[in-house]
DNA sequence: CCAGCAAAGCCACAAAATGTCACAGACCTG
DNA sequence: CAGGTCTGTGACATTTTGTGGCTTTGCTGG
């Protein structure tokens, strides 16, 4: 590894954790402790770390508390299902992203493909897309939900309704055998509901613990979602529910570690 | 294997990779290290990759080099201006901001006010305001310039003309005695023109390397424009144009150090 | 509060790795 | 064969890395 890999791995290190110790870096990279130390002096000094005393944190967080919160839960199985995700898209489609965290890691996974056309009502997916490849990224705006950073109102649904999407990547905030696809907030389960008959594909992406959570607002049947991408068996009921209707359900491989 | 074939596998395997090795380059075609450099001379020479210490990486890895670039750019005088701008600004106004990098630190001092409503075209301003305060946060969006970070297309316009703002706050890429404000991006224009006849007020922010810039697209004459916020004096003629036209011409204070 | 201690940080030096340059031979082409 | 390009080699320059000595930091028990 050459030491320009070694310090972008330290800023995804970061990225993923909020801080690291140099020990620790120096373990994972095998290389001296000093040199660990070279590389955070070169970060500190362009300002993209901070050193603190036996290790090296992110400088102001780029994120808002709660939202940041939600992407850091779970991350290893969020990522995981979202690199499954990312290989159901192909160079050149149309793709919408959600404003959920999942699909924020789906989002991410996608700067390698190329010439896509990016739909999201996230900001944050949105500022992450901007700058990587050639992708073209639209922005359905209106009035911004300061908790999800992203629009779900009429004007964001009207401009996302100008899209045909090849597919759809959607959070949830919980699925159950009975009811389907659940939300949280009546706005974004109504934003996520006008695109159910536009995407000719539609992906949701949740974590095992929706499966045992208690939505508020329904959003789609399982005759509506085309593909369930998760990181665990979901509990047999929710597996009879989904088969019946028509919903294919994707295990994502486990996250390599050390590789 | 000849030259170009070995060229554009190297190519091939960024592509895959991010970056490599030139010793593992070496090994993997089985030619000298100085000739995977001389290879890698050219590359670097046409843009298409970038040298490090013992290897090679894709250029913009983690690029958001343009707007972050501009934002450092004149950063003292562009926040004294963004200080006094802010200042024109009260609780409760409708406020809108565009994409310029000193509009952005005007949404940074705006942190402090209650209960605005504040509307723009920028991710990164957007992403900035959304949860600092109460304010109501209205992203106008479409298809988004990777460059200014920001949406200027029909949608884009349609969504912002919905808006009628106490105070628009602009940047501008060049001021001229002879032809008012100026652009270099026509869309990024063809947007602000879009806003003349809606806001109440229209201020201007610029620091004064604008003055001896040369626009290529015409936004604005001084009549239309209501204030003028610099750091330092402009030149002689306009300051008469300014005059002549009605445009309120005001000097920021310096920045105070280590307040 | 302070002395003492261990961990962490910094610096300087030398070794190792990598980069650059110039030169000469190999190879192709007309 | 002349002229050009491409390649490998070795000398030399530059950068990076590990190590040891020393200083600083943060903690703890008195």
């Amino acid at each position: 590894m050459i030491q320009a890999d070694r310090i972008s791995a330290i800023l995804a290190a970061l990225d993923e954790r909020g801080s690291c110790s140099i020990s620790e870096l120096a373990l994972r990279f095998d290389v001296s402790e000093e040199t660990i130390r070279r590389d955070v002096r070169q970060l500190e000094a362009n300002g993209s770390v901070i050193k603190v005393h036996g290790g090296v944190t992110l400088p102001a967080p780029r994120l808002e508390a709660p939202y940041r919160k939600r992407l850091r839960e779970q991350l290893e199985a969020k990522r995981s299902i979202a690199r499954h995700a990312a290989g159901l898209v192909q160079d050149g489609m149309t793709v919408f992203i959600d404003s959920g965290t999942t699909s924020f890691w789906v989002a991410q996974e996608l700067g390698h493909r190329k010439g896509l056309t990016l739909v999201t009502n996230s900001v944050e997916v949105a500022a992450d897309l901007l700058g990587r490849s050639d992708h073209r990224v639209f922005l359905a705006g209106g009035m911004l939900n300061a908790d999800y950073r992203a629009a779900f109102d009429a004007d964001a649904v009207r401009m996302v309704r100008g899209f045909l999407p090849d597919i759809a990547i959607f959070s949830m905030g919980a699925i159950d055998a009975h009811h389907g696809f659940l939300d949280f907030d009546p706005d974004e389960a109504a934003f996520k509901r006008a695109l159910l008959d536009r995407a000719r594909r539609i992906v949701v992406v949740a974590d095992h613990a929706k499966f045992s959570r208690v939505g508020t607002v329904h959003v789609a049947d399982f005759g509506q979602i085309h593909d369930l991408v998760t990181d665990l068996p979901p509990p047999p009921p929710l597996i009879d529910a989904a088969r019946g209707g028509g919903t294919a359900i994707h295990l994502s491989e486990p996250a390599l570690q050390g590789g």
